[in-house]
DNA sequence: CGCAATTAGGACTAAATTGGTCTTAATTGT
DNA sequence: ACAATTAAGACCAATTTAGTCCTAATTGCG
């Protein structure tokens, strides 16, 4: 279903958590306010931080910080940080572990369509995602329909309109 | 790793190679062809055939062949077609099997990066996929990346330019 | 100092998903 | 009639993911 994972969509819920609230948070304060257990919020927690998105401080009235303005933290950057590296296609990743390799000719094709796809993410900050409704990332959208209505979009775009 | 699964990858091998041979091809065909087993070239064709994407004729001399130009069909609907719906987040398809869905504010804006990236997928036709360095990908990467360079993307374009 | 609160770093199990194979039925050209 | 072919879907093994738990290390506070 071309899906985040669980974490991932946790990890999203902490971090604007973190972006409307400047204290230092525990784990277990983030678990309680937005419905998660203590465990699942430590551990996404743990892996932000150990990919530097926020900042930890140990032992009593310890807890967690974003490491940087949440302007400044991107959506891809998230993202990666939970689910590794943004690549629709195993061959993005790895050689050689693809069985089709040779026959395939779509790879450079998928390197750049996948390339656009973290280019989309990397565009959206923790701030925009932080706020309801962001008119920054209705305009990215904006950006990437087609410009003139044409092309292989043509019969999807009437789905498209439908249910956003 | 926000990955599509290999059906997926598959289809897009098999869809291509559709796309460049116009006669009707058996499924066994396109196996040996690909280097496919005869079983996953069927399974993945059957879902190709029921998303409407690809024609069916049974029977001997029987086969696929594209159900419309290369140029009209979408890699959106291919991944559709083998994934289901492309929505990164459970919540943008059901409602309620979300835990934190009270607590979230993040959904709406979900919505519109799902939107985003669609849009960019279906823009991607089967034709831009199956010629070798498709410009029309590359102007749509462009198109995407940021326009004057600002915005919590910054620190990305520098592996971003690094590896593809 | 010693305790309580907290994060660090894993291991671990159960559940869900995916990948791949197989079986049987229906269709059609020769 | 037969051989080639797709349709439909059951099925199991392998992988991945989700969720829990345990044991250290760190630090503020009484």
């Amino acid at each position: 279903m071309l899906r985040i994972g669980k974490l991932t969509d946790y990890g999203t819920v902490v971090m604007t958590a973190l972006a409307r609230d400047s204290r230092r948070v525990s784990a277990s304060e983030l678990a309680t306010n937005l419905h998660l257990t203590v465990d699942v919020a430590r551990k996404v927690l743990k892996l932000l931080n150990s990919a530097g998105l926020v900042e930890a401080t140990r032992g009593a009235q310890g807890g967690y910080q974003l490491a940087r303005p949440a302007s400044d933290i991107s959506m891809a950057e998230i993202i990666e940080a939970l689910e590794g590296p943004i690549a629709l296609t195993e061959c993005s990743i790895h050689d050689h572990r693809c069985s089709v390799e040779q026959s395939c000719n779509a790879r450079g094709n998928w390197h750049l369509i996948n390339r656009a796809i973290r280019l989309a993410l990397a565009q959206v900050s923790l701030a925009d995602m932080a706020a309801p409704g962001s008119g920054r990332i209705a305009a990215l959208a904006r950006r990437i329909a087609p410009p003139q209505a044409a092309g292989p979009a043509a019969q999807l775009v009437e789905w498209e309109r439908a249910d956003v």
